[in-house]
DNA sequence: GTAGGGTTAG
């Protein structure tokens, strides 16, 4: 069988889902039948069918059977209806111990892991004892609640029950450290483990790279790969599967190594593990982080099969690319094959709808999820309503919706509000928005950053020097402004005035071209941006050397003639580069994306595709 | 063999 049929099928939508295709009457009496039927319409989740056969059983009184109970709960598990899972349990007139493990992993599969940790103690209170199917189910849900303490509890408890190292029991407890951000205990249990699967493989993998551990995560795929790894079994092409494929593509997104992903992607479509949905979500946001989503689309569109996942990964694609009504028409594609949307959809809409000032959509959008979807809003959401309200210049409008909030306002809610002050040079708002951070105890340097930006936006240079000092006043440093690009293998790095480059002669005398050609083409240095008080020249010579200046005059005398350039930043780009890249981009006749920490920015022709509005 | 470990955002 080719790889990729014996890939996990989707879920299917349970309105597309056949039925039993026959009259009720002749359903068999005998319960062992019943569960052949059953496993067969669990396996296609077939939620009509079930439910049919659900009715005869409770007529017949087969439903008292236990083996049978036990696959009807499982059966609403797949369905992803928990609470029809535990009705059945609690109609159960005993409850053996796997009768609890299909309730316990019914709430783990369905993201209850509150639930599944109480009913995890339920059990133990009735006089069972886990096993290693329940251990696995009782390690997830404490990943997620990160709670390691609890983990590491239930890991102590699995050592002295014997299931320490039990294959299953120990890769879900290496994936519960990772999860819990305890990565040198996963990698101890990992290490300790006397057997390893692909699972336990892919669990480390994830894990490292989850931490930022890009290295690590390359050298245990390596070894994977290759076999190295003693003790794997259980698994054929080496070891890897399409899941290890999507945790090493993430490394390579996170950190945009553009060629070590392009490779993988070559290796995937060999081995056919392209066709997974897991490998080609995780190939969208490759592609579309290392600011090339034409090759997004182009993975979206070839997959077989596409779950919520790669839904998500388009719409955040084209939310961060500035593709709105792609974004808009792509959710109403998703709704339309009967994938249903979930937070994570609605923050793309929501954040799609602040990049494009799209204020009334992104209202529309807000209160769908709660009324159309049941989707209650997090904190997560109302920061990006805020940031969406703040970057279209409504101010008040924005600190109107946080006073109403149900939730308690966090951080990142108070953080988007001073965004749009910086903007707009709101100096009383920012003040206030940054009491309230500081409230809460935040000890990044971004929130001193942004008031000193909103005061120097308003020209209260005062003001923003500080804002500054209160900064270097608590001990904190500001960010360092870095702009790189991927040349030959090499991730190539600037800072402002950069001179550490072996190239800066020649980078500088192109500088000073592009400038010059620039000038002639209408460019006038806009220094208003510049948050310091100093005289007009030399605010003009610390913008003319910006980060990402020096990346683009380092592509443009290294690259080859025609290839866009591709600049990666970590601050956001100020509105004088801005400017200047655009004519830049007209001079020089280049494509020129700029990813910086919000979006992209797609400068052609004199144009950049955020509409100049960022 | 009815029950178990893995994705997608910023």
């Amino acid at each position: 069988m080719p790889f990729f049929q014996a890939l996990k099928a989707p879920v299917l939508a349970a309105a597309a889902a056949p039925t039993l295709g026959r009259p009720f009457h002749q359903l068999p009496a005998d319960p062992r039948a019943l569960c052949d039927l059953l496993a067969g319409l669990t396996s296609a989740r077939s939620l009509p069918g079930g439910q049919q056969l659900h009715a005869h059983a409770l007529k017949s009184g087969a439903v008292a059977v236990p083996i049978l109970a036990h696959h009807l709960i499982t059966f609403y598990s797949k369905c992803q209806l928990p609470r029809l899972s535990h009705r059945l349990f609690d109609e159960c007139p005993r409850r053996a111990t796997a009768t609890w493990s299909c309730l316990i992993s019914s709430f783990a599969q369905n993201e209850l892991p509150h639930l599944a940790l109480s009913a995890f103690l339920g059990l133990l209170r009735d006089g069972h004892r886990p096993n290693d199917h329940i251990f696995p189910s009782a390690a997830k849900s404490c990943a997620a609640v990160s709670d390691a303490r609890l983990g590491a509890a239930v890991h102590s408890f699995a050592v002295r029950t014997g299931f320490g190292s039990d294959v299953f029991v120990a890769s879900s407890l290496v994936d519960m450290y990772a999860k819990c951000g305890e990565i040198v205990d996963a990698r101890r249990m990992f290490d300790e483990m006397p057997e390893r699967n692909i699972v336990s493989w892919s669990g480390m993998i994830y894990g490292c790279a989850q931490m930022g551990l890009d290295e690590e995560a390359l050298s245990l795929f390596k070894m994977v790969l290759l076999g190295d790894g003693v003790g794997i079994v259980g698994g054929d092409m080496g070891g890897v599967n399409d899941f290890t494929y999507s945790c090493i593509i993430r490394v390579c997104s996170s950190s945009t190594l553009l060629e070590l992903g392009r490779q993988i992607h070559g290796h995937c479509v060999k081995t056919s593990f392209v066709s997974s949905s897991f490998v080609g979500s995780s190939l969208i946001s490759l592609y579309s982080k290392c600011g090339i989503v034409e090759e997004a689309y182009r993975v979206f569109y070839e997959m077989p099969v596409r779950n919520l996942g790669a839904w998500n990964a388009m719409l955040i694609a084209c939310a961060q690319h500035g593709h709105t009504r792609d974004a808009f028409g792509c959710f109403e594609r998703m709704k339309n094959e009967g994938t249903k949307p979930n937070f994570i959809t609605f923050l793309c809409m929501l954040s799609a709808c602040s990049h494009a000032g799209l204020v009334e959509d992104g209202k529309r959008y807000f209160k769908m999820m709660e009324e159309e979807h049941g989707i209650l809003p997090t904190t997560e959401h109302y920061a990006t309503m805020v940031d969406l309200l703040g970057r279209a210049g409504r101010l008040p409008e924005a600190v109107e919706f946080i006073k109403q909030m149900p939730l308690e306002p966090t951080e990142s809610v108070w953080g988007a509000l001073l965004t749009g002050c910086r903007i707009h040079g709101d100096t009383e708002t920012a003040a206030f928005a940054a009491a309230r951070l500081f409230e809460l105890g935040s000890k990044s340097c971004g929130a001193h950053m942004l008031l000193s930006s909103a005061y120097a936006a308003a020209g209260d240079f005062e003001g923003a020097a500080r804002a500054r000092k209160a900064m270097k006043d608590r001990g904190l440093k500001k960010e360092t402004g870095l702009s790189w690009v991927e040349w030959d293998n090499q991730v190539h790095t600037f800072v402002s005035g950069d001179h550490h480059h072996a190239l800066r002669d020649k980078m500088y005398a192109k500088l000073e071209e592009l400038s010059e050609e620039a000038e002639r083409a209408g460019y006038v240095a806009d220094t208003s941006f510049v948050p310091r008080d100093l005289d007009g020249e030399e605010k003009k010579r610390s913008i003319a050397s910006h980060s990402e200046r020096l990346a683009i005059a380092f592509a443009l005398i290294s690259l080859p003639p025609g290839r866009p350039i591709r600049i990666m930043k970590n601050l956001r780009i100020c509105g004088d580069c801005h400017t200047w890249i655009k004519f830049v981009s007209r001079c020089t006749g280049r494509t020129v994306i700029v990813r910086d920490n919000n979006r992209f920015h797609r400068f052609d022709g004199g144009t950049c595709s955020c509409g100049d509005y960022w």
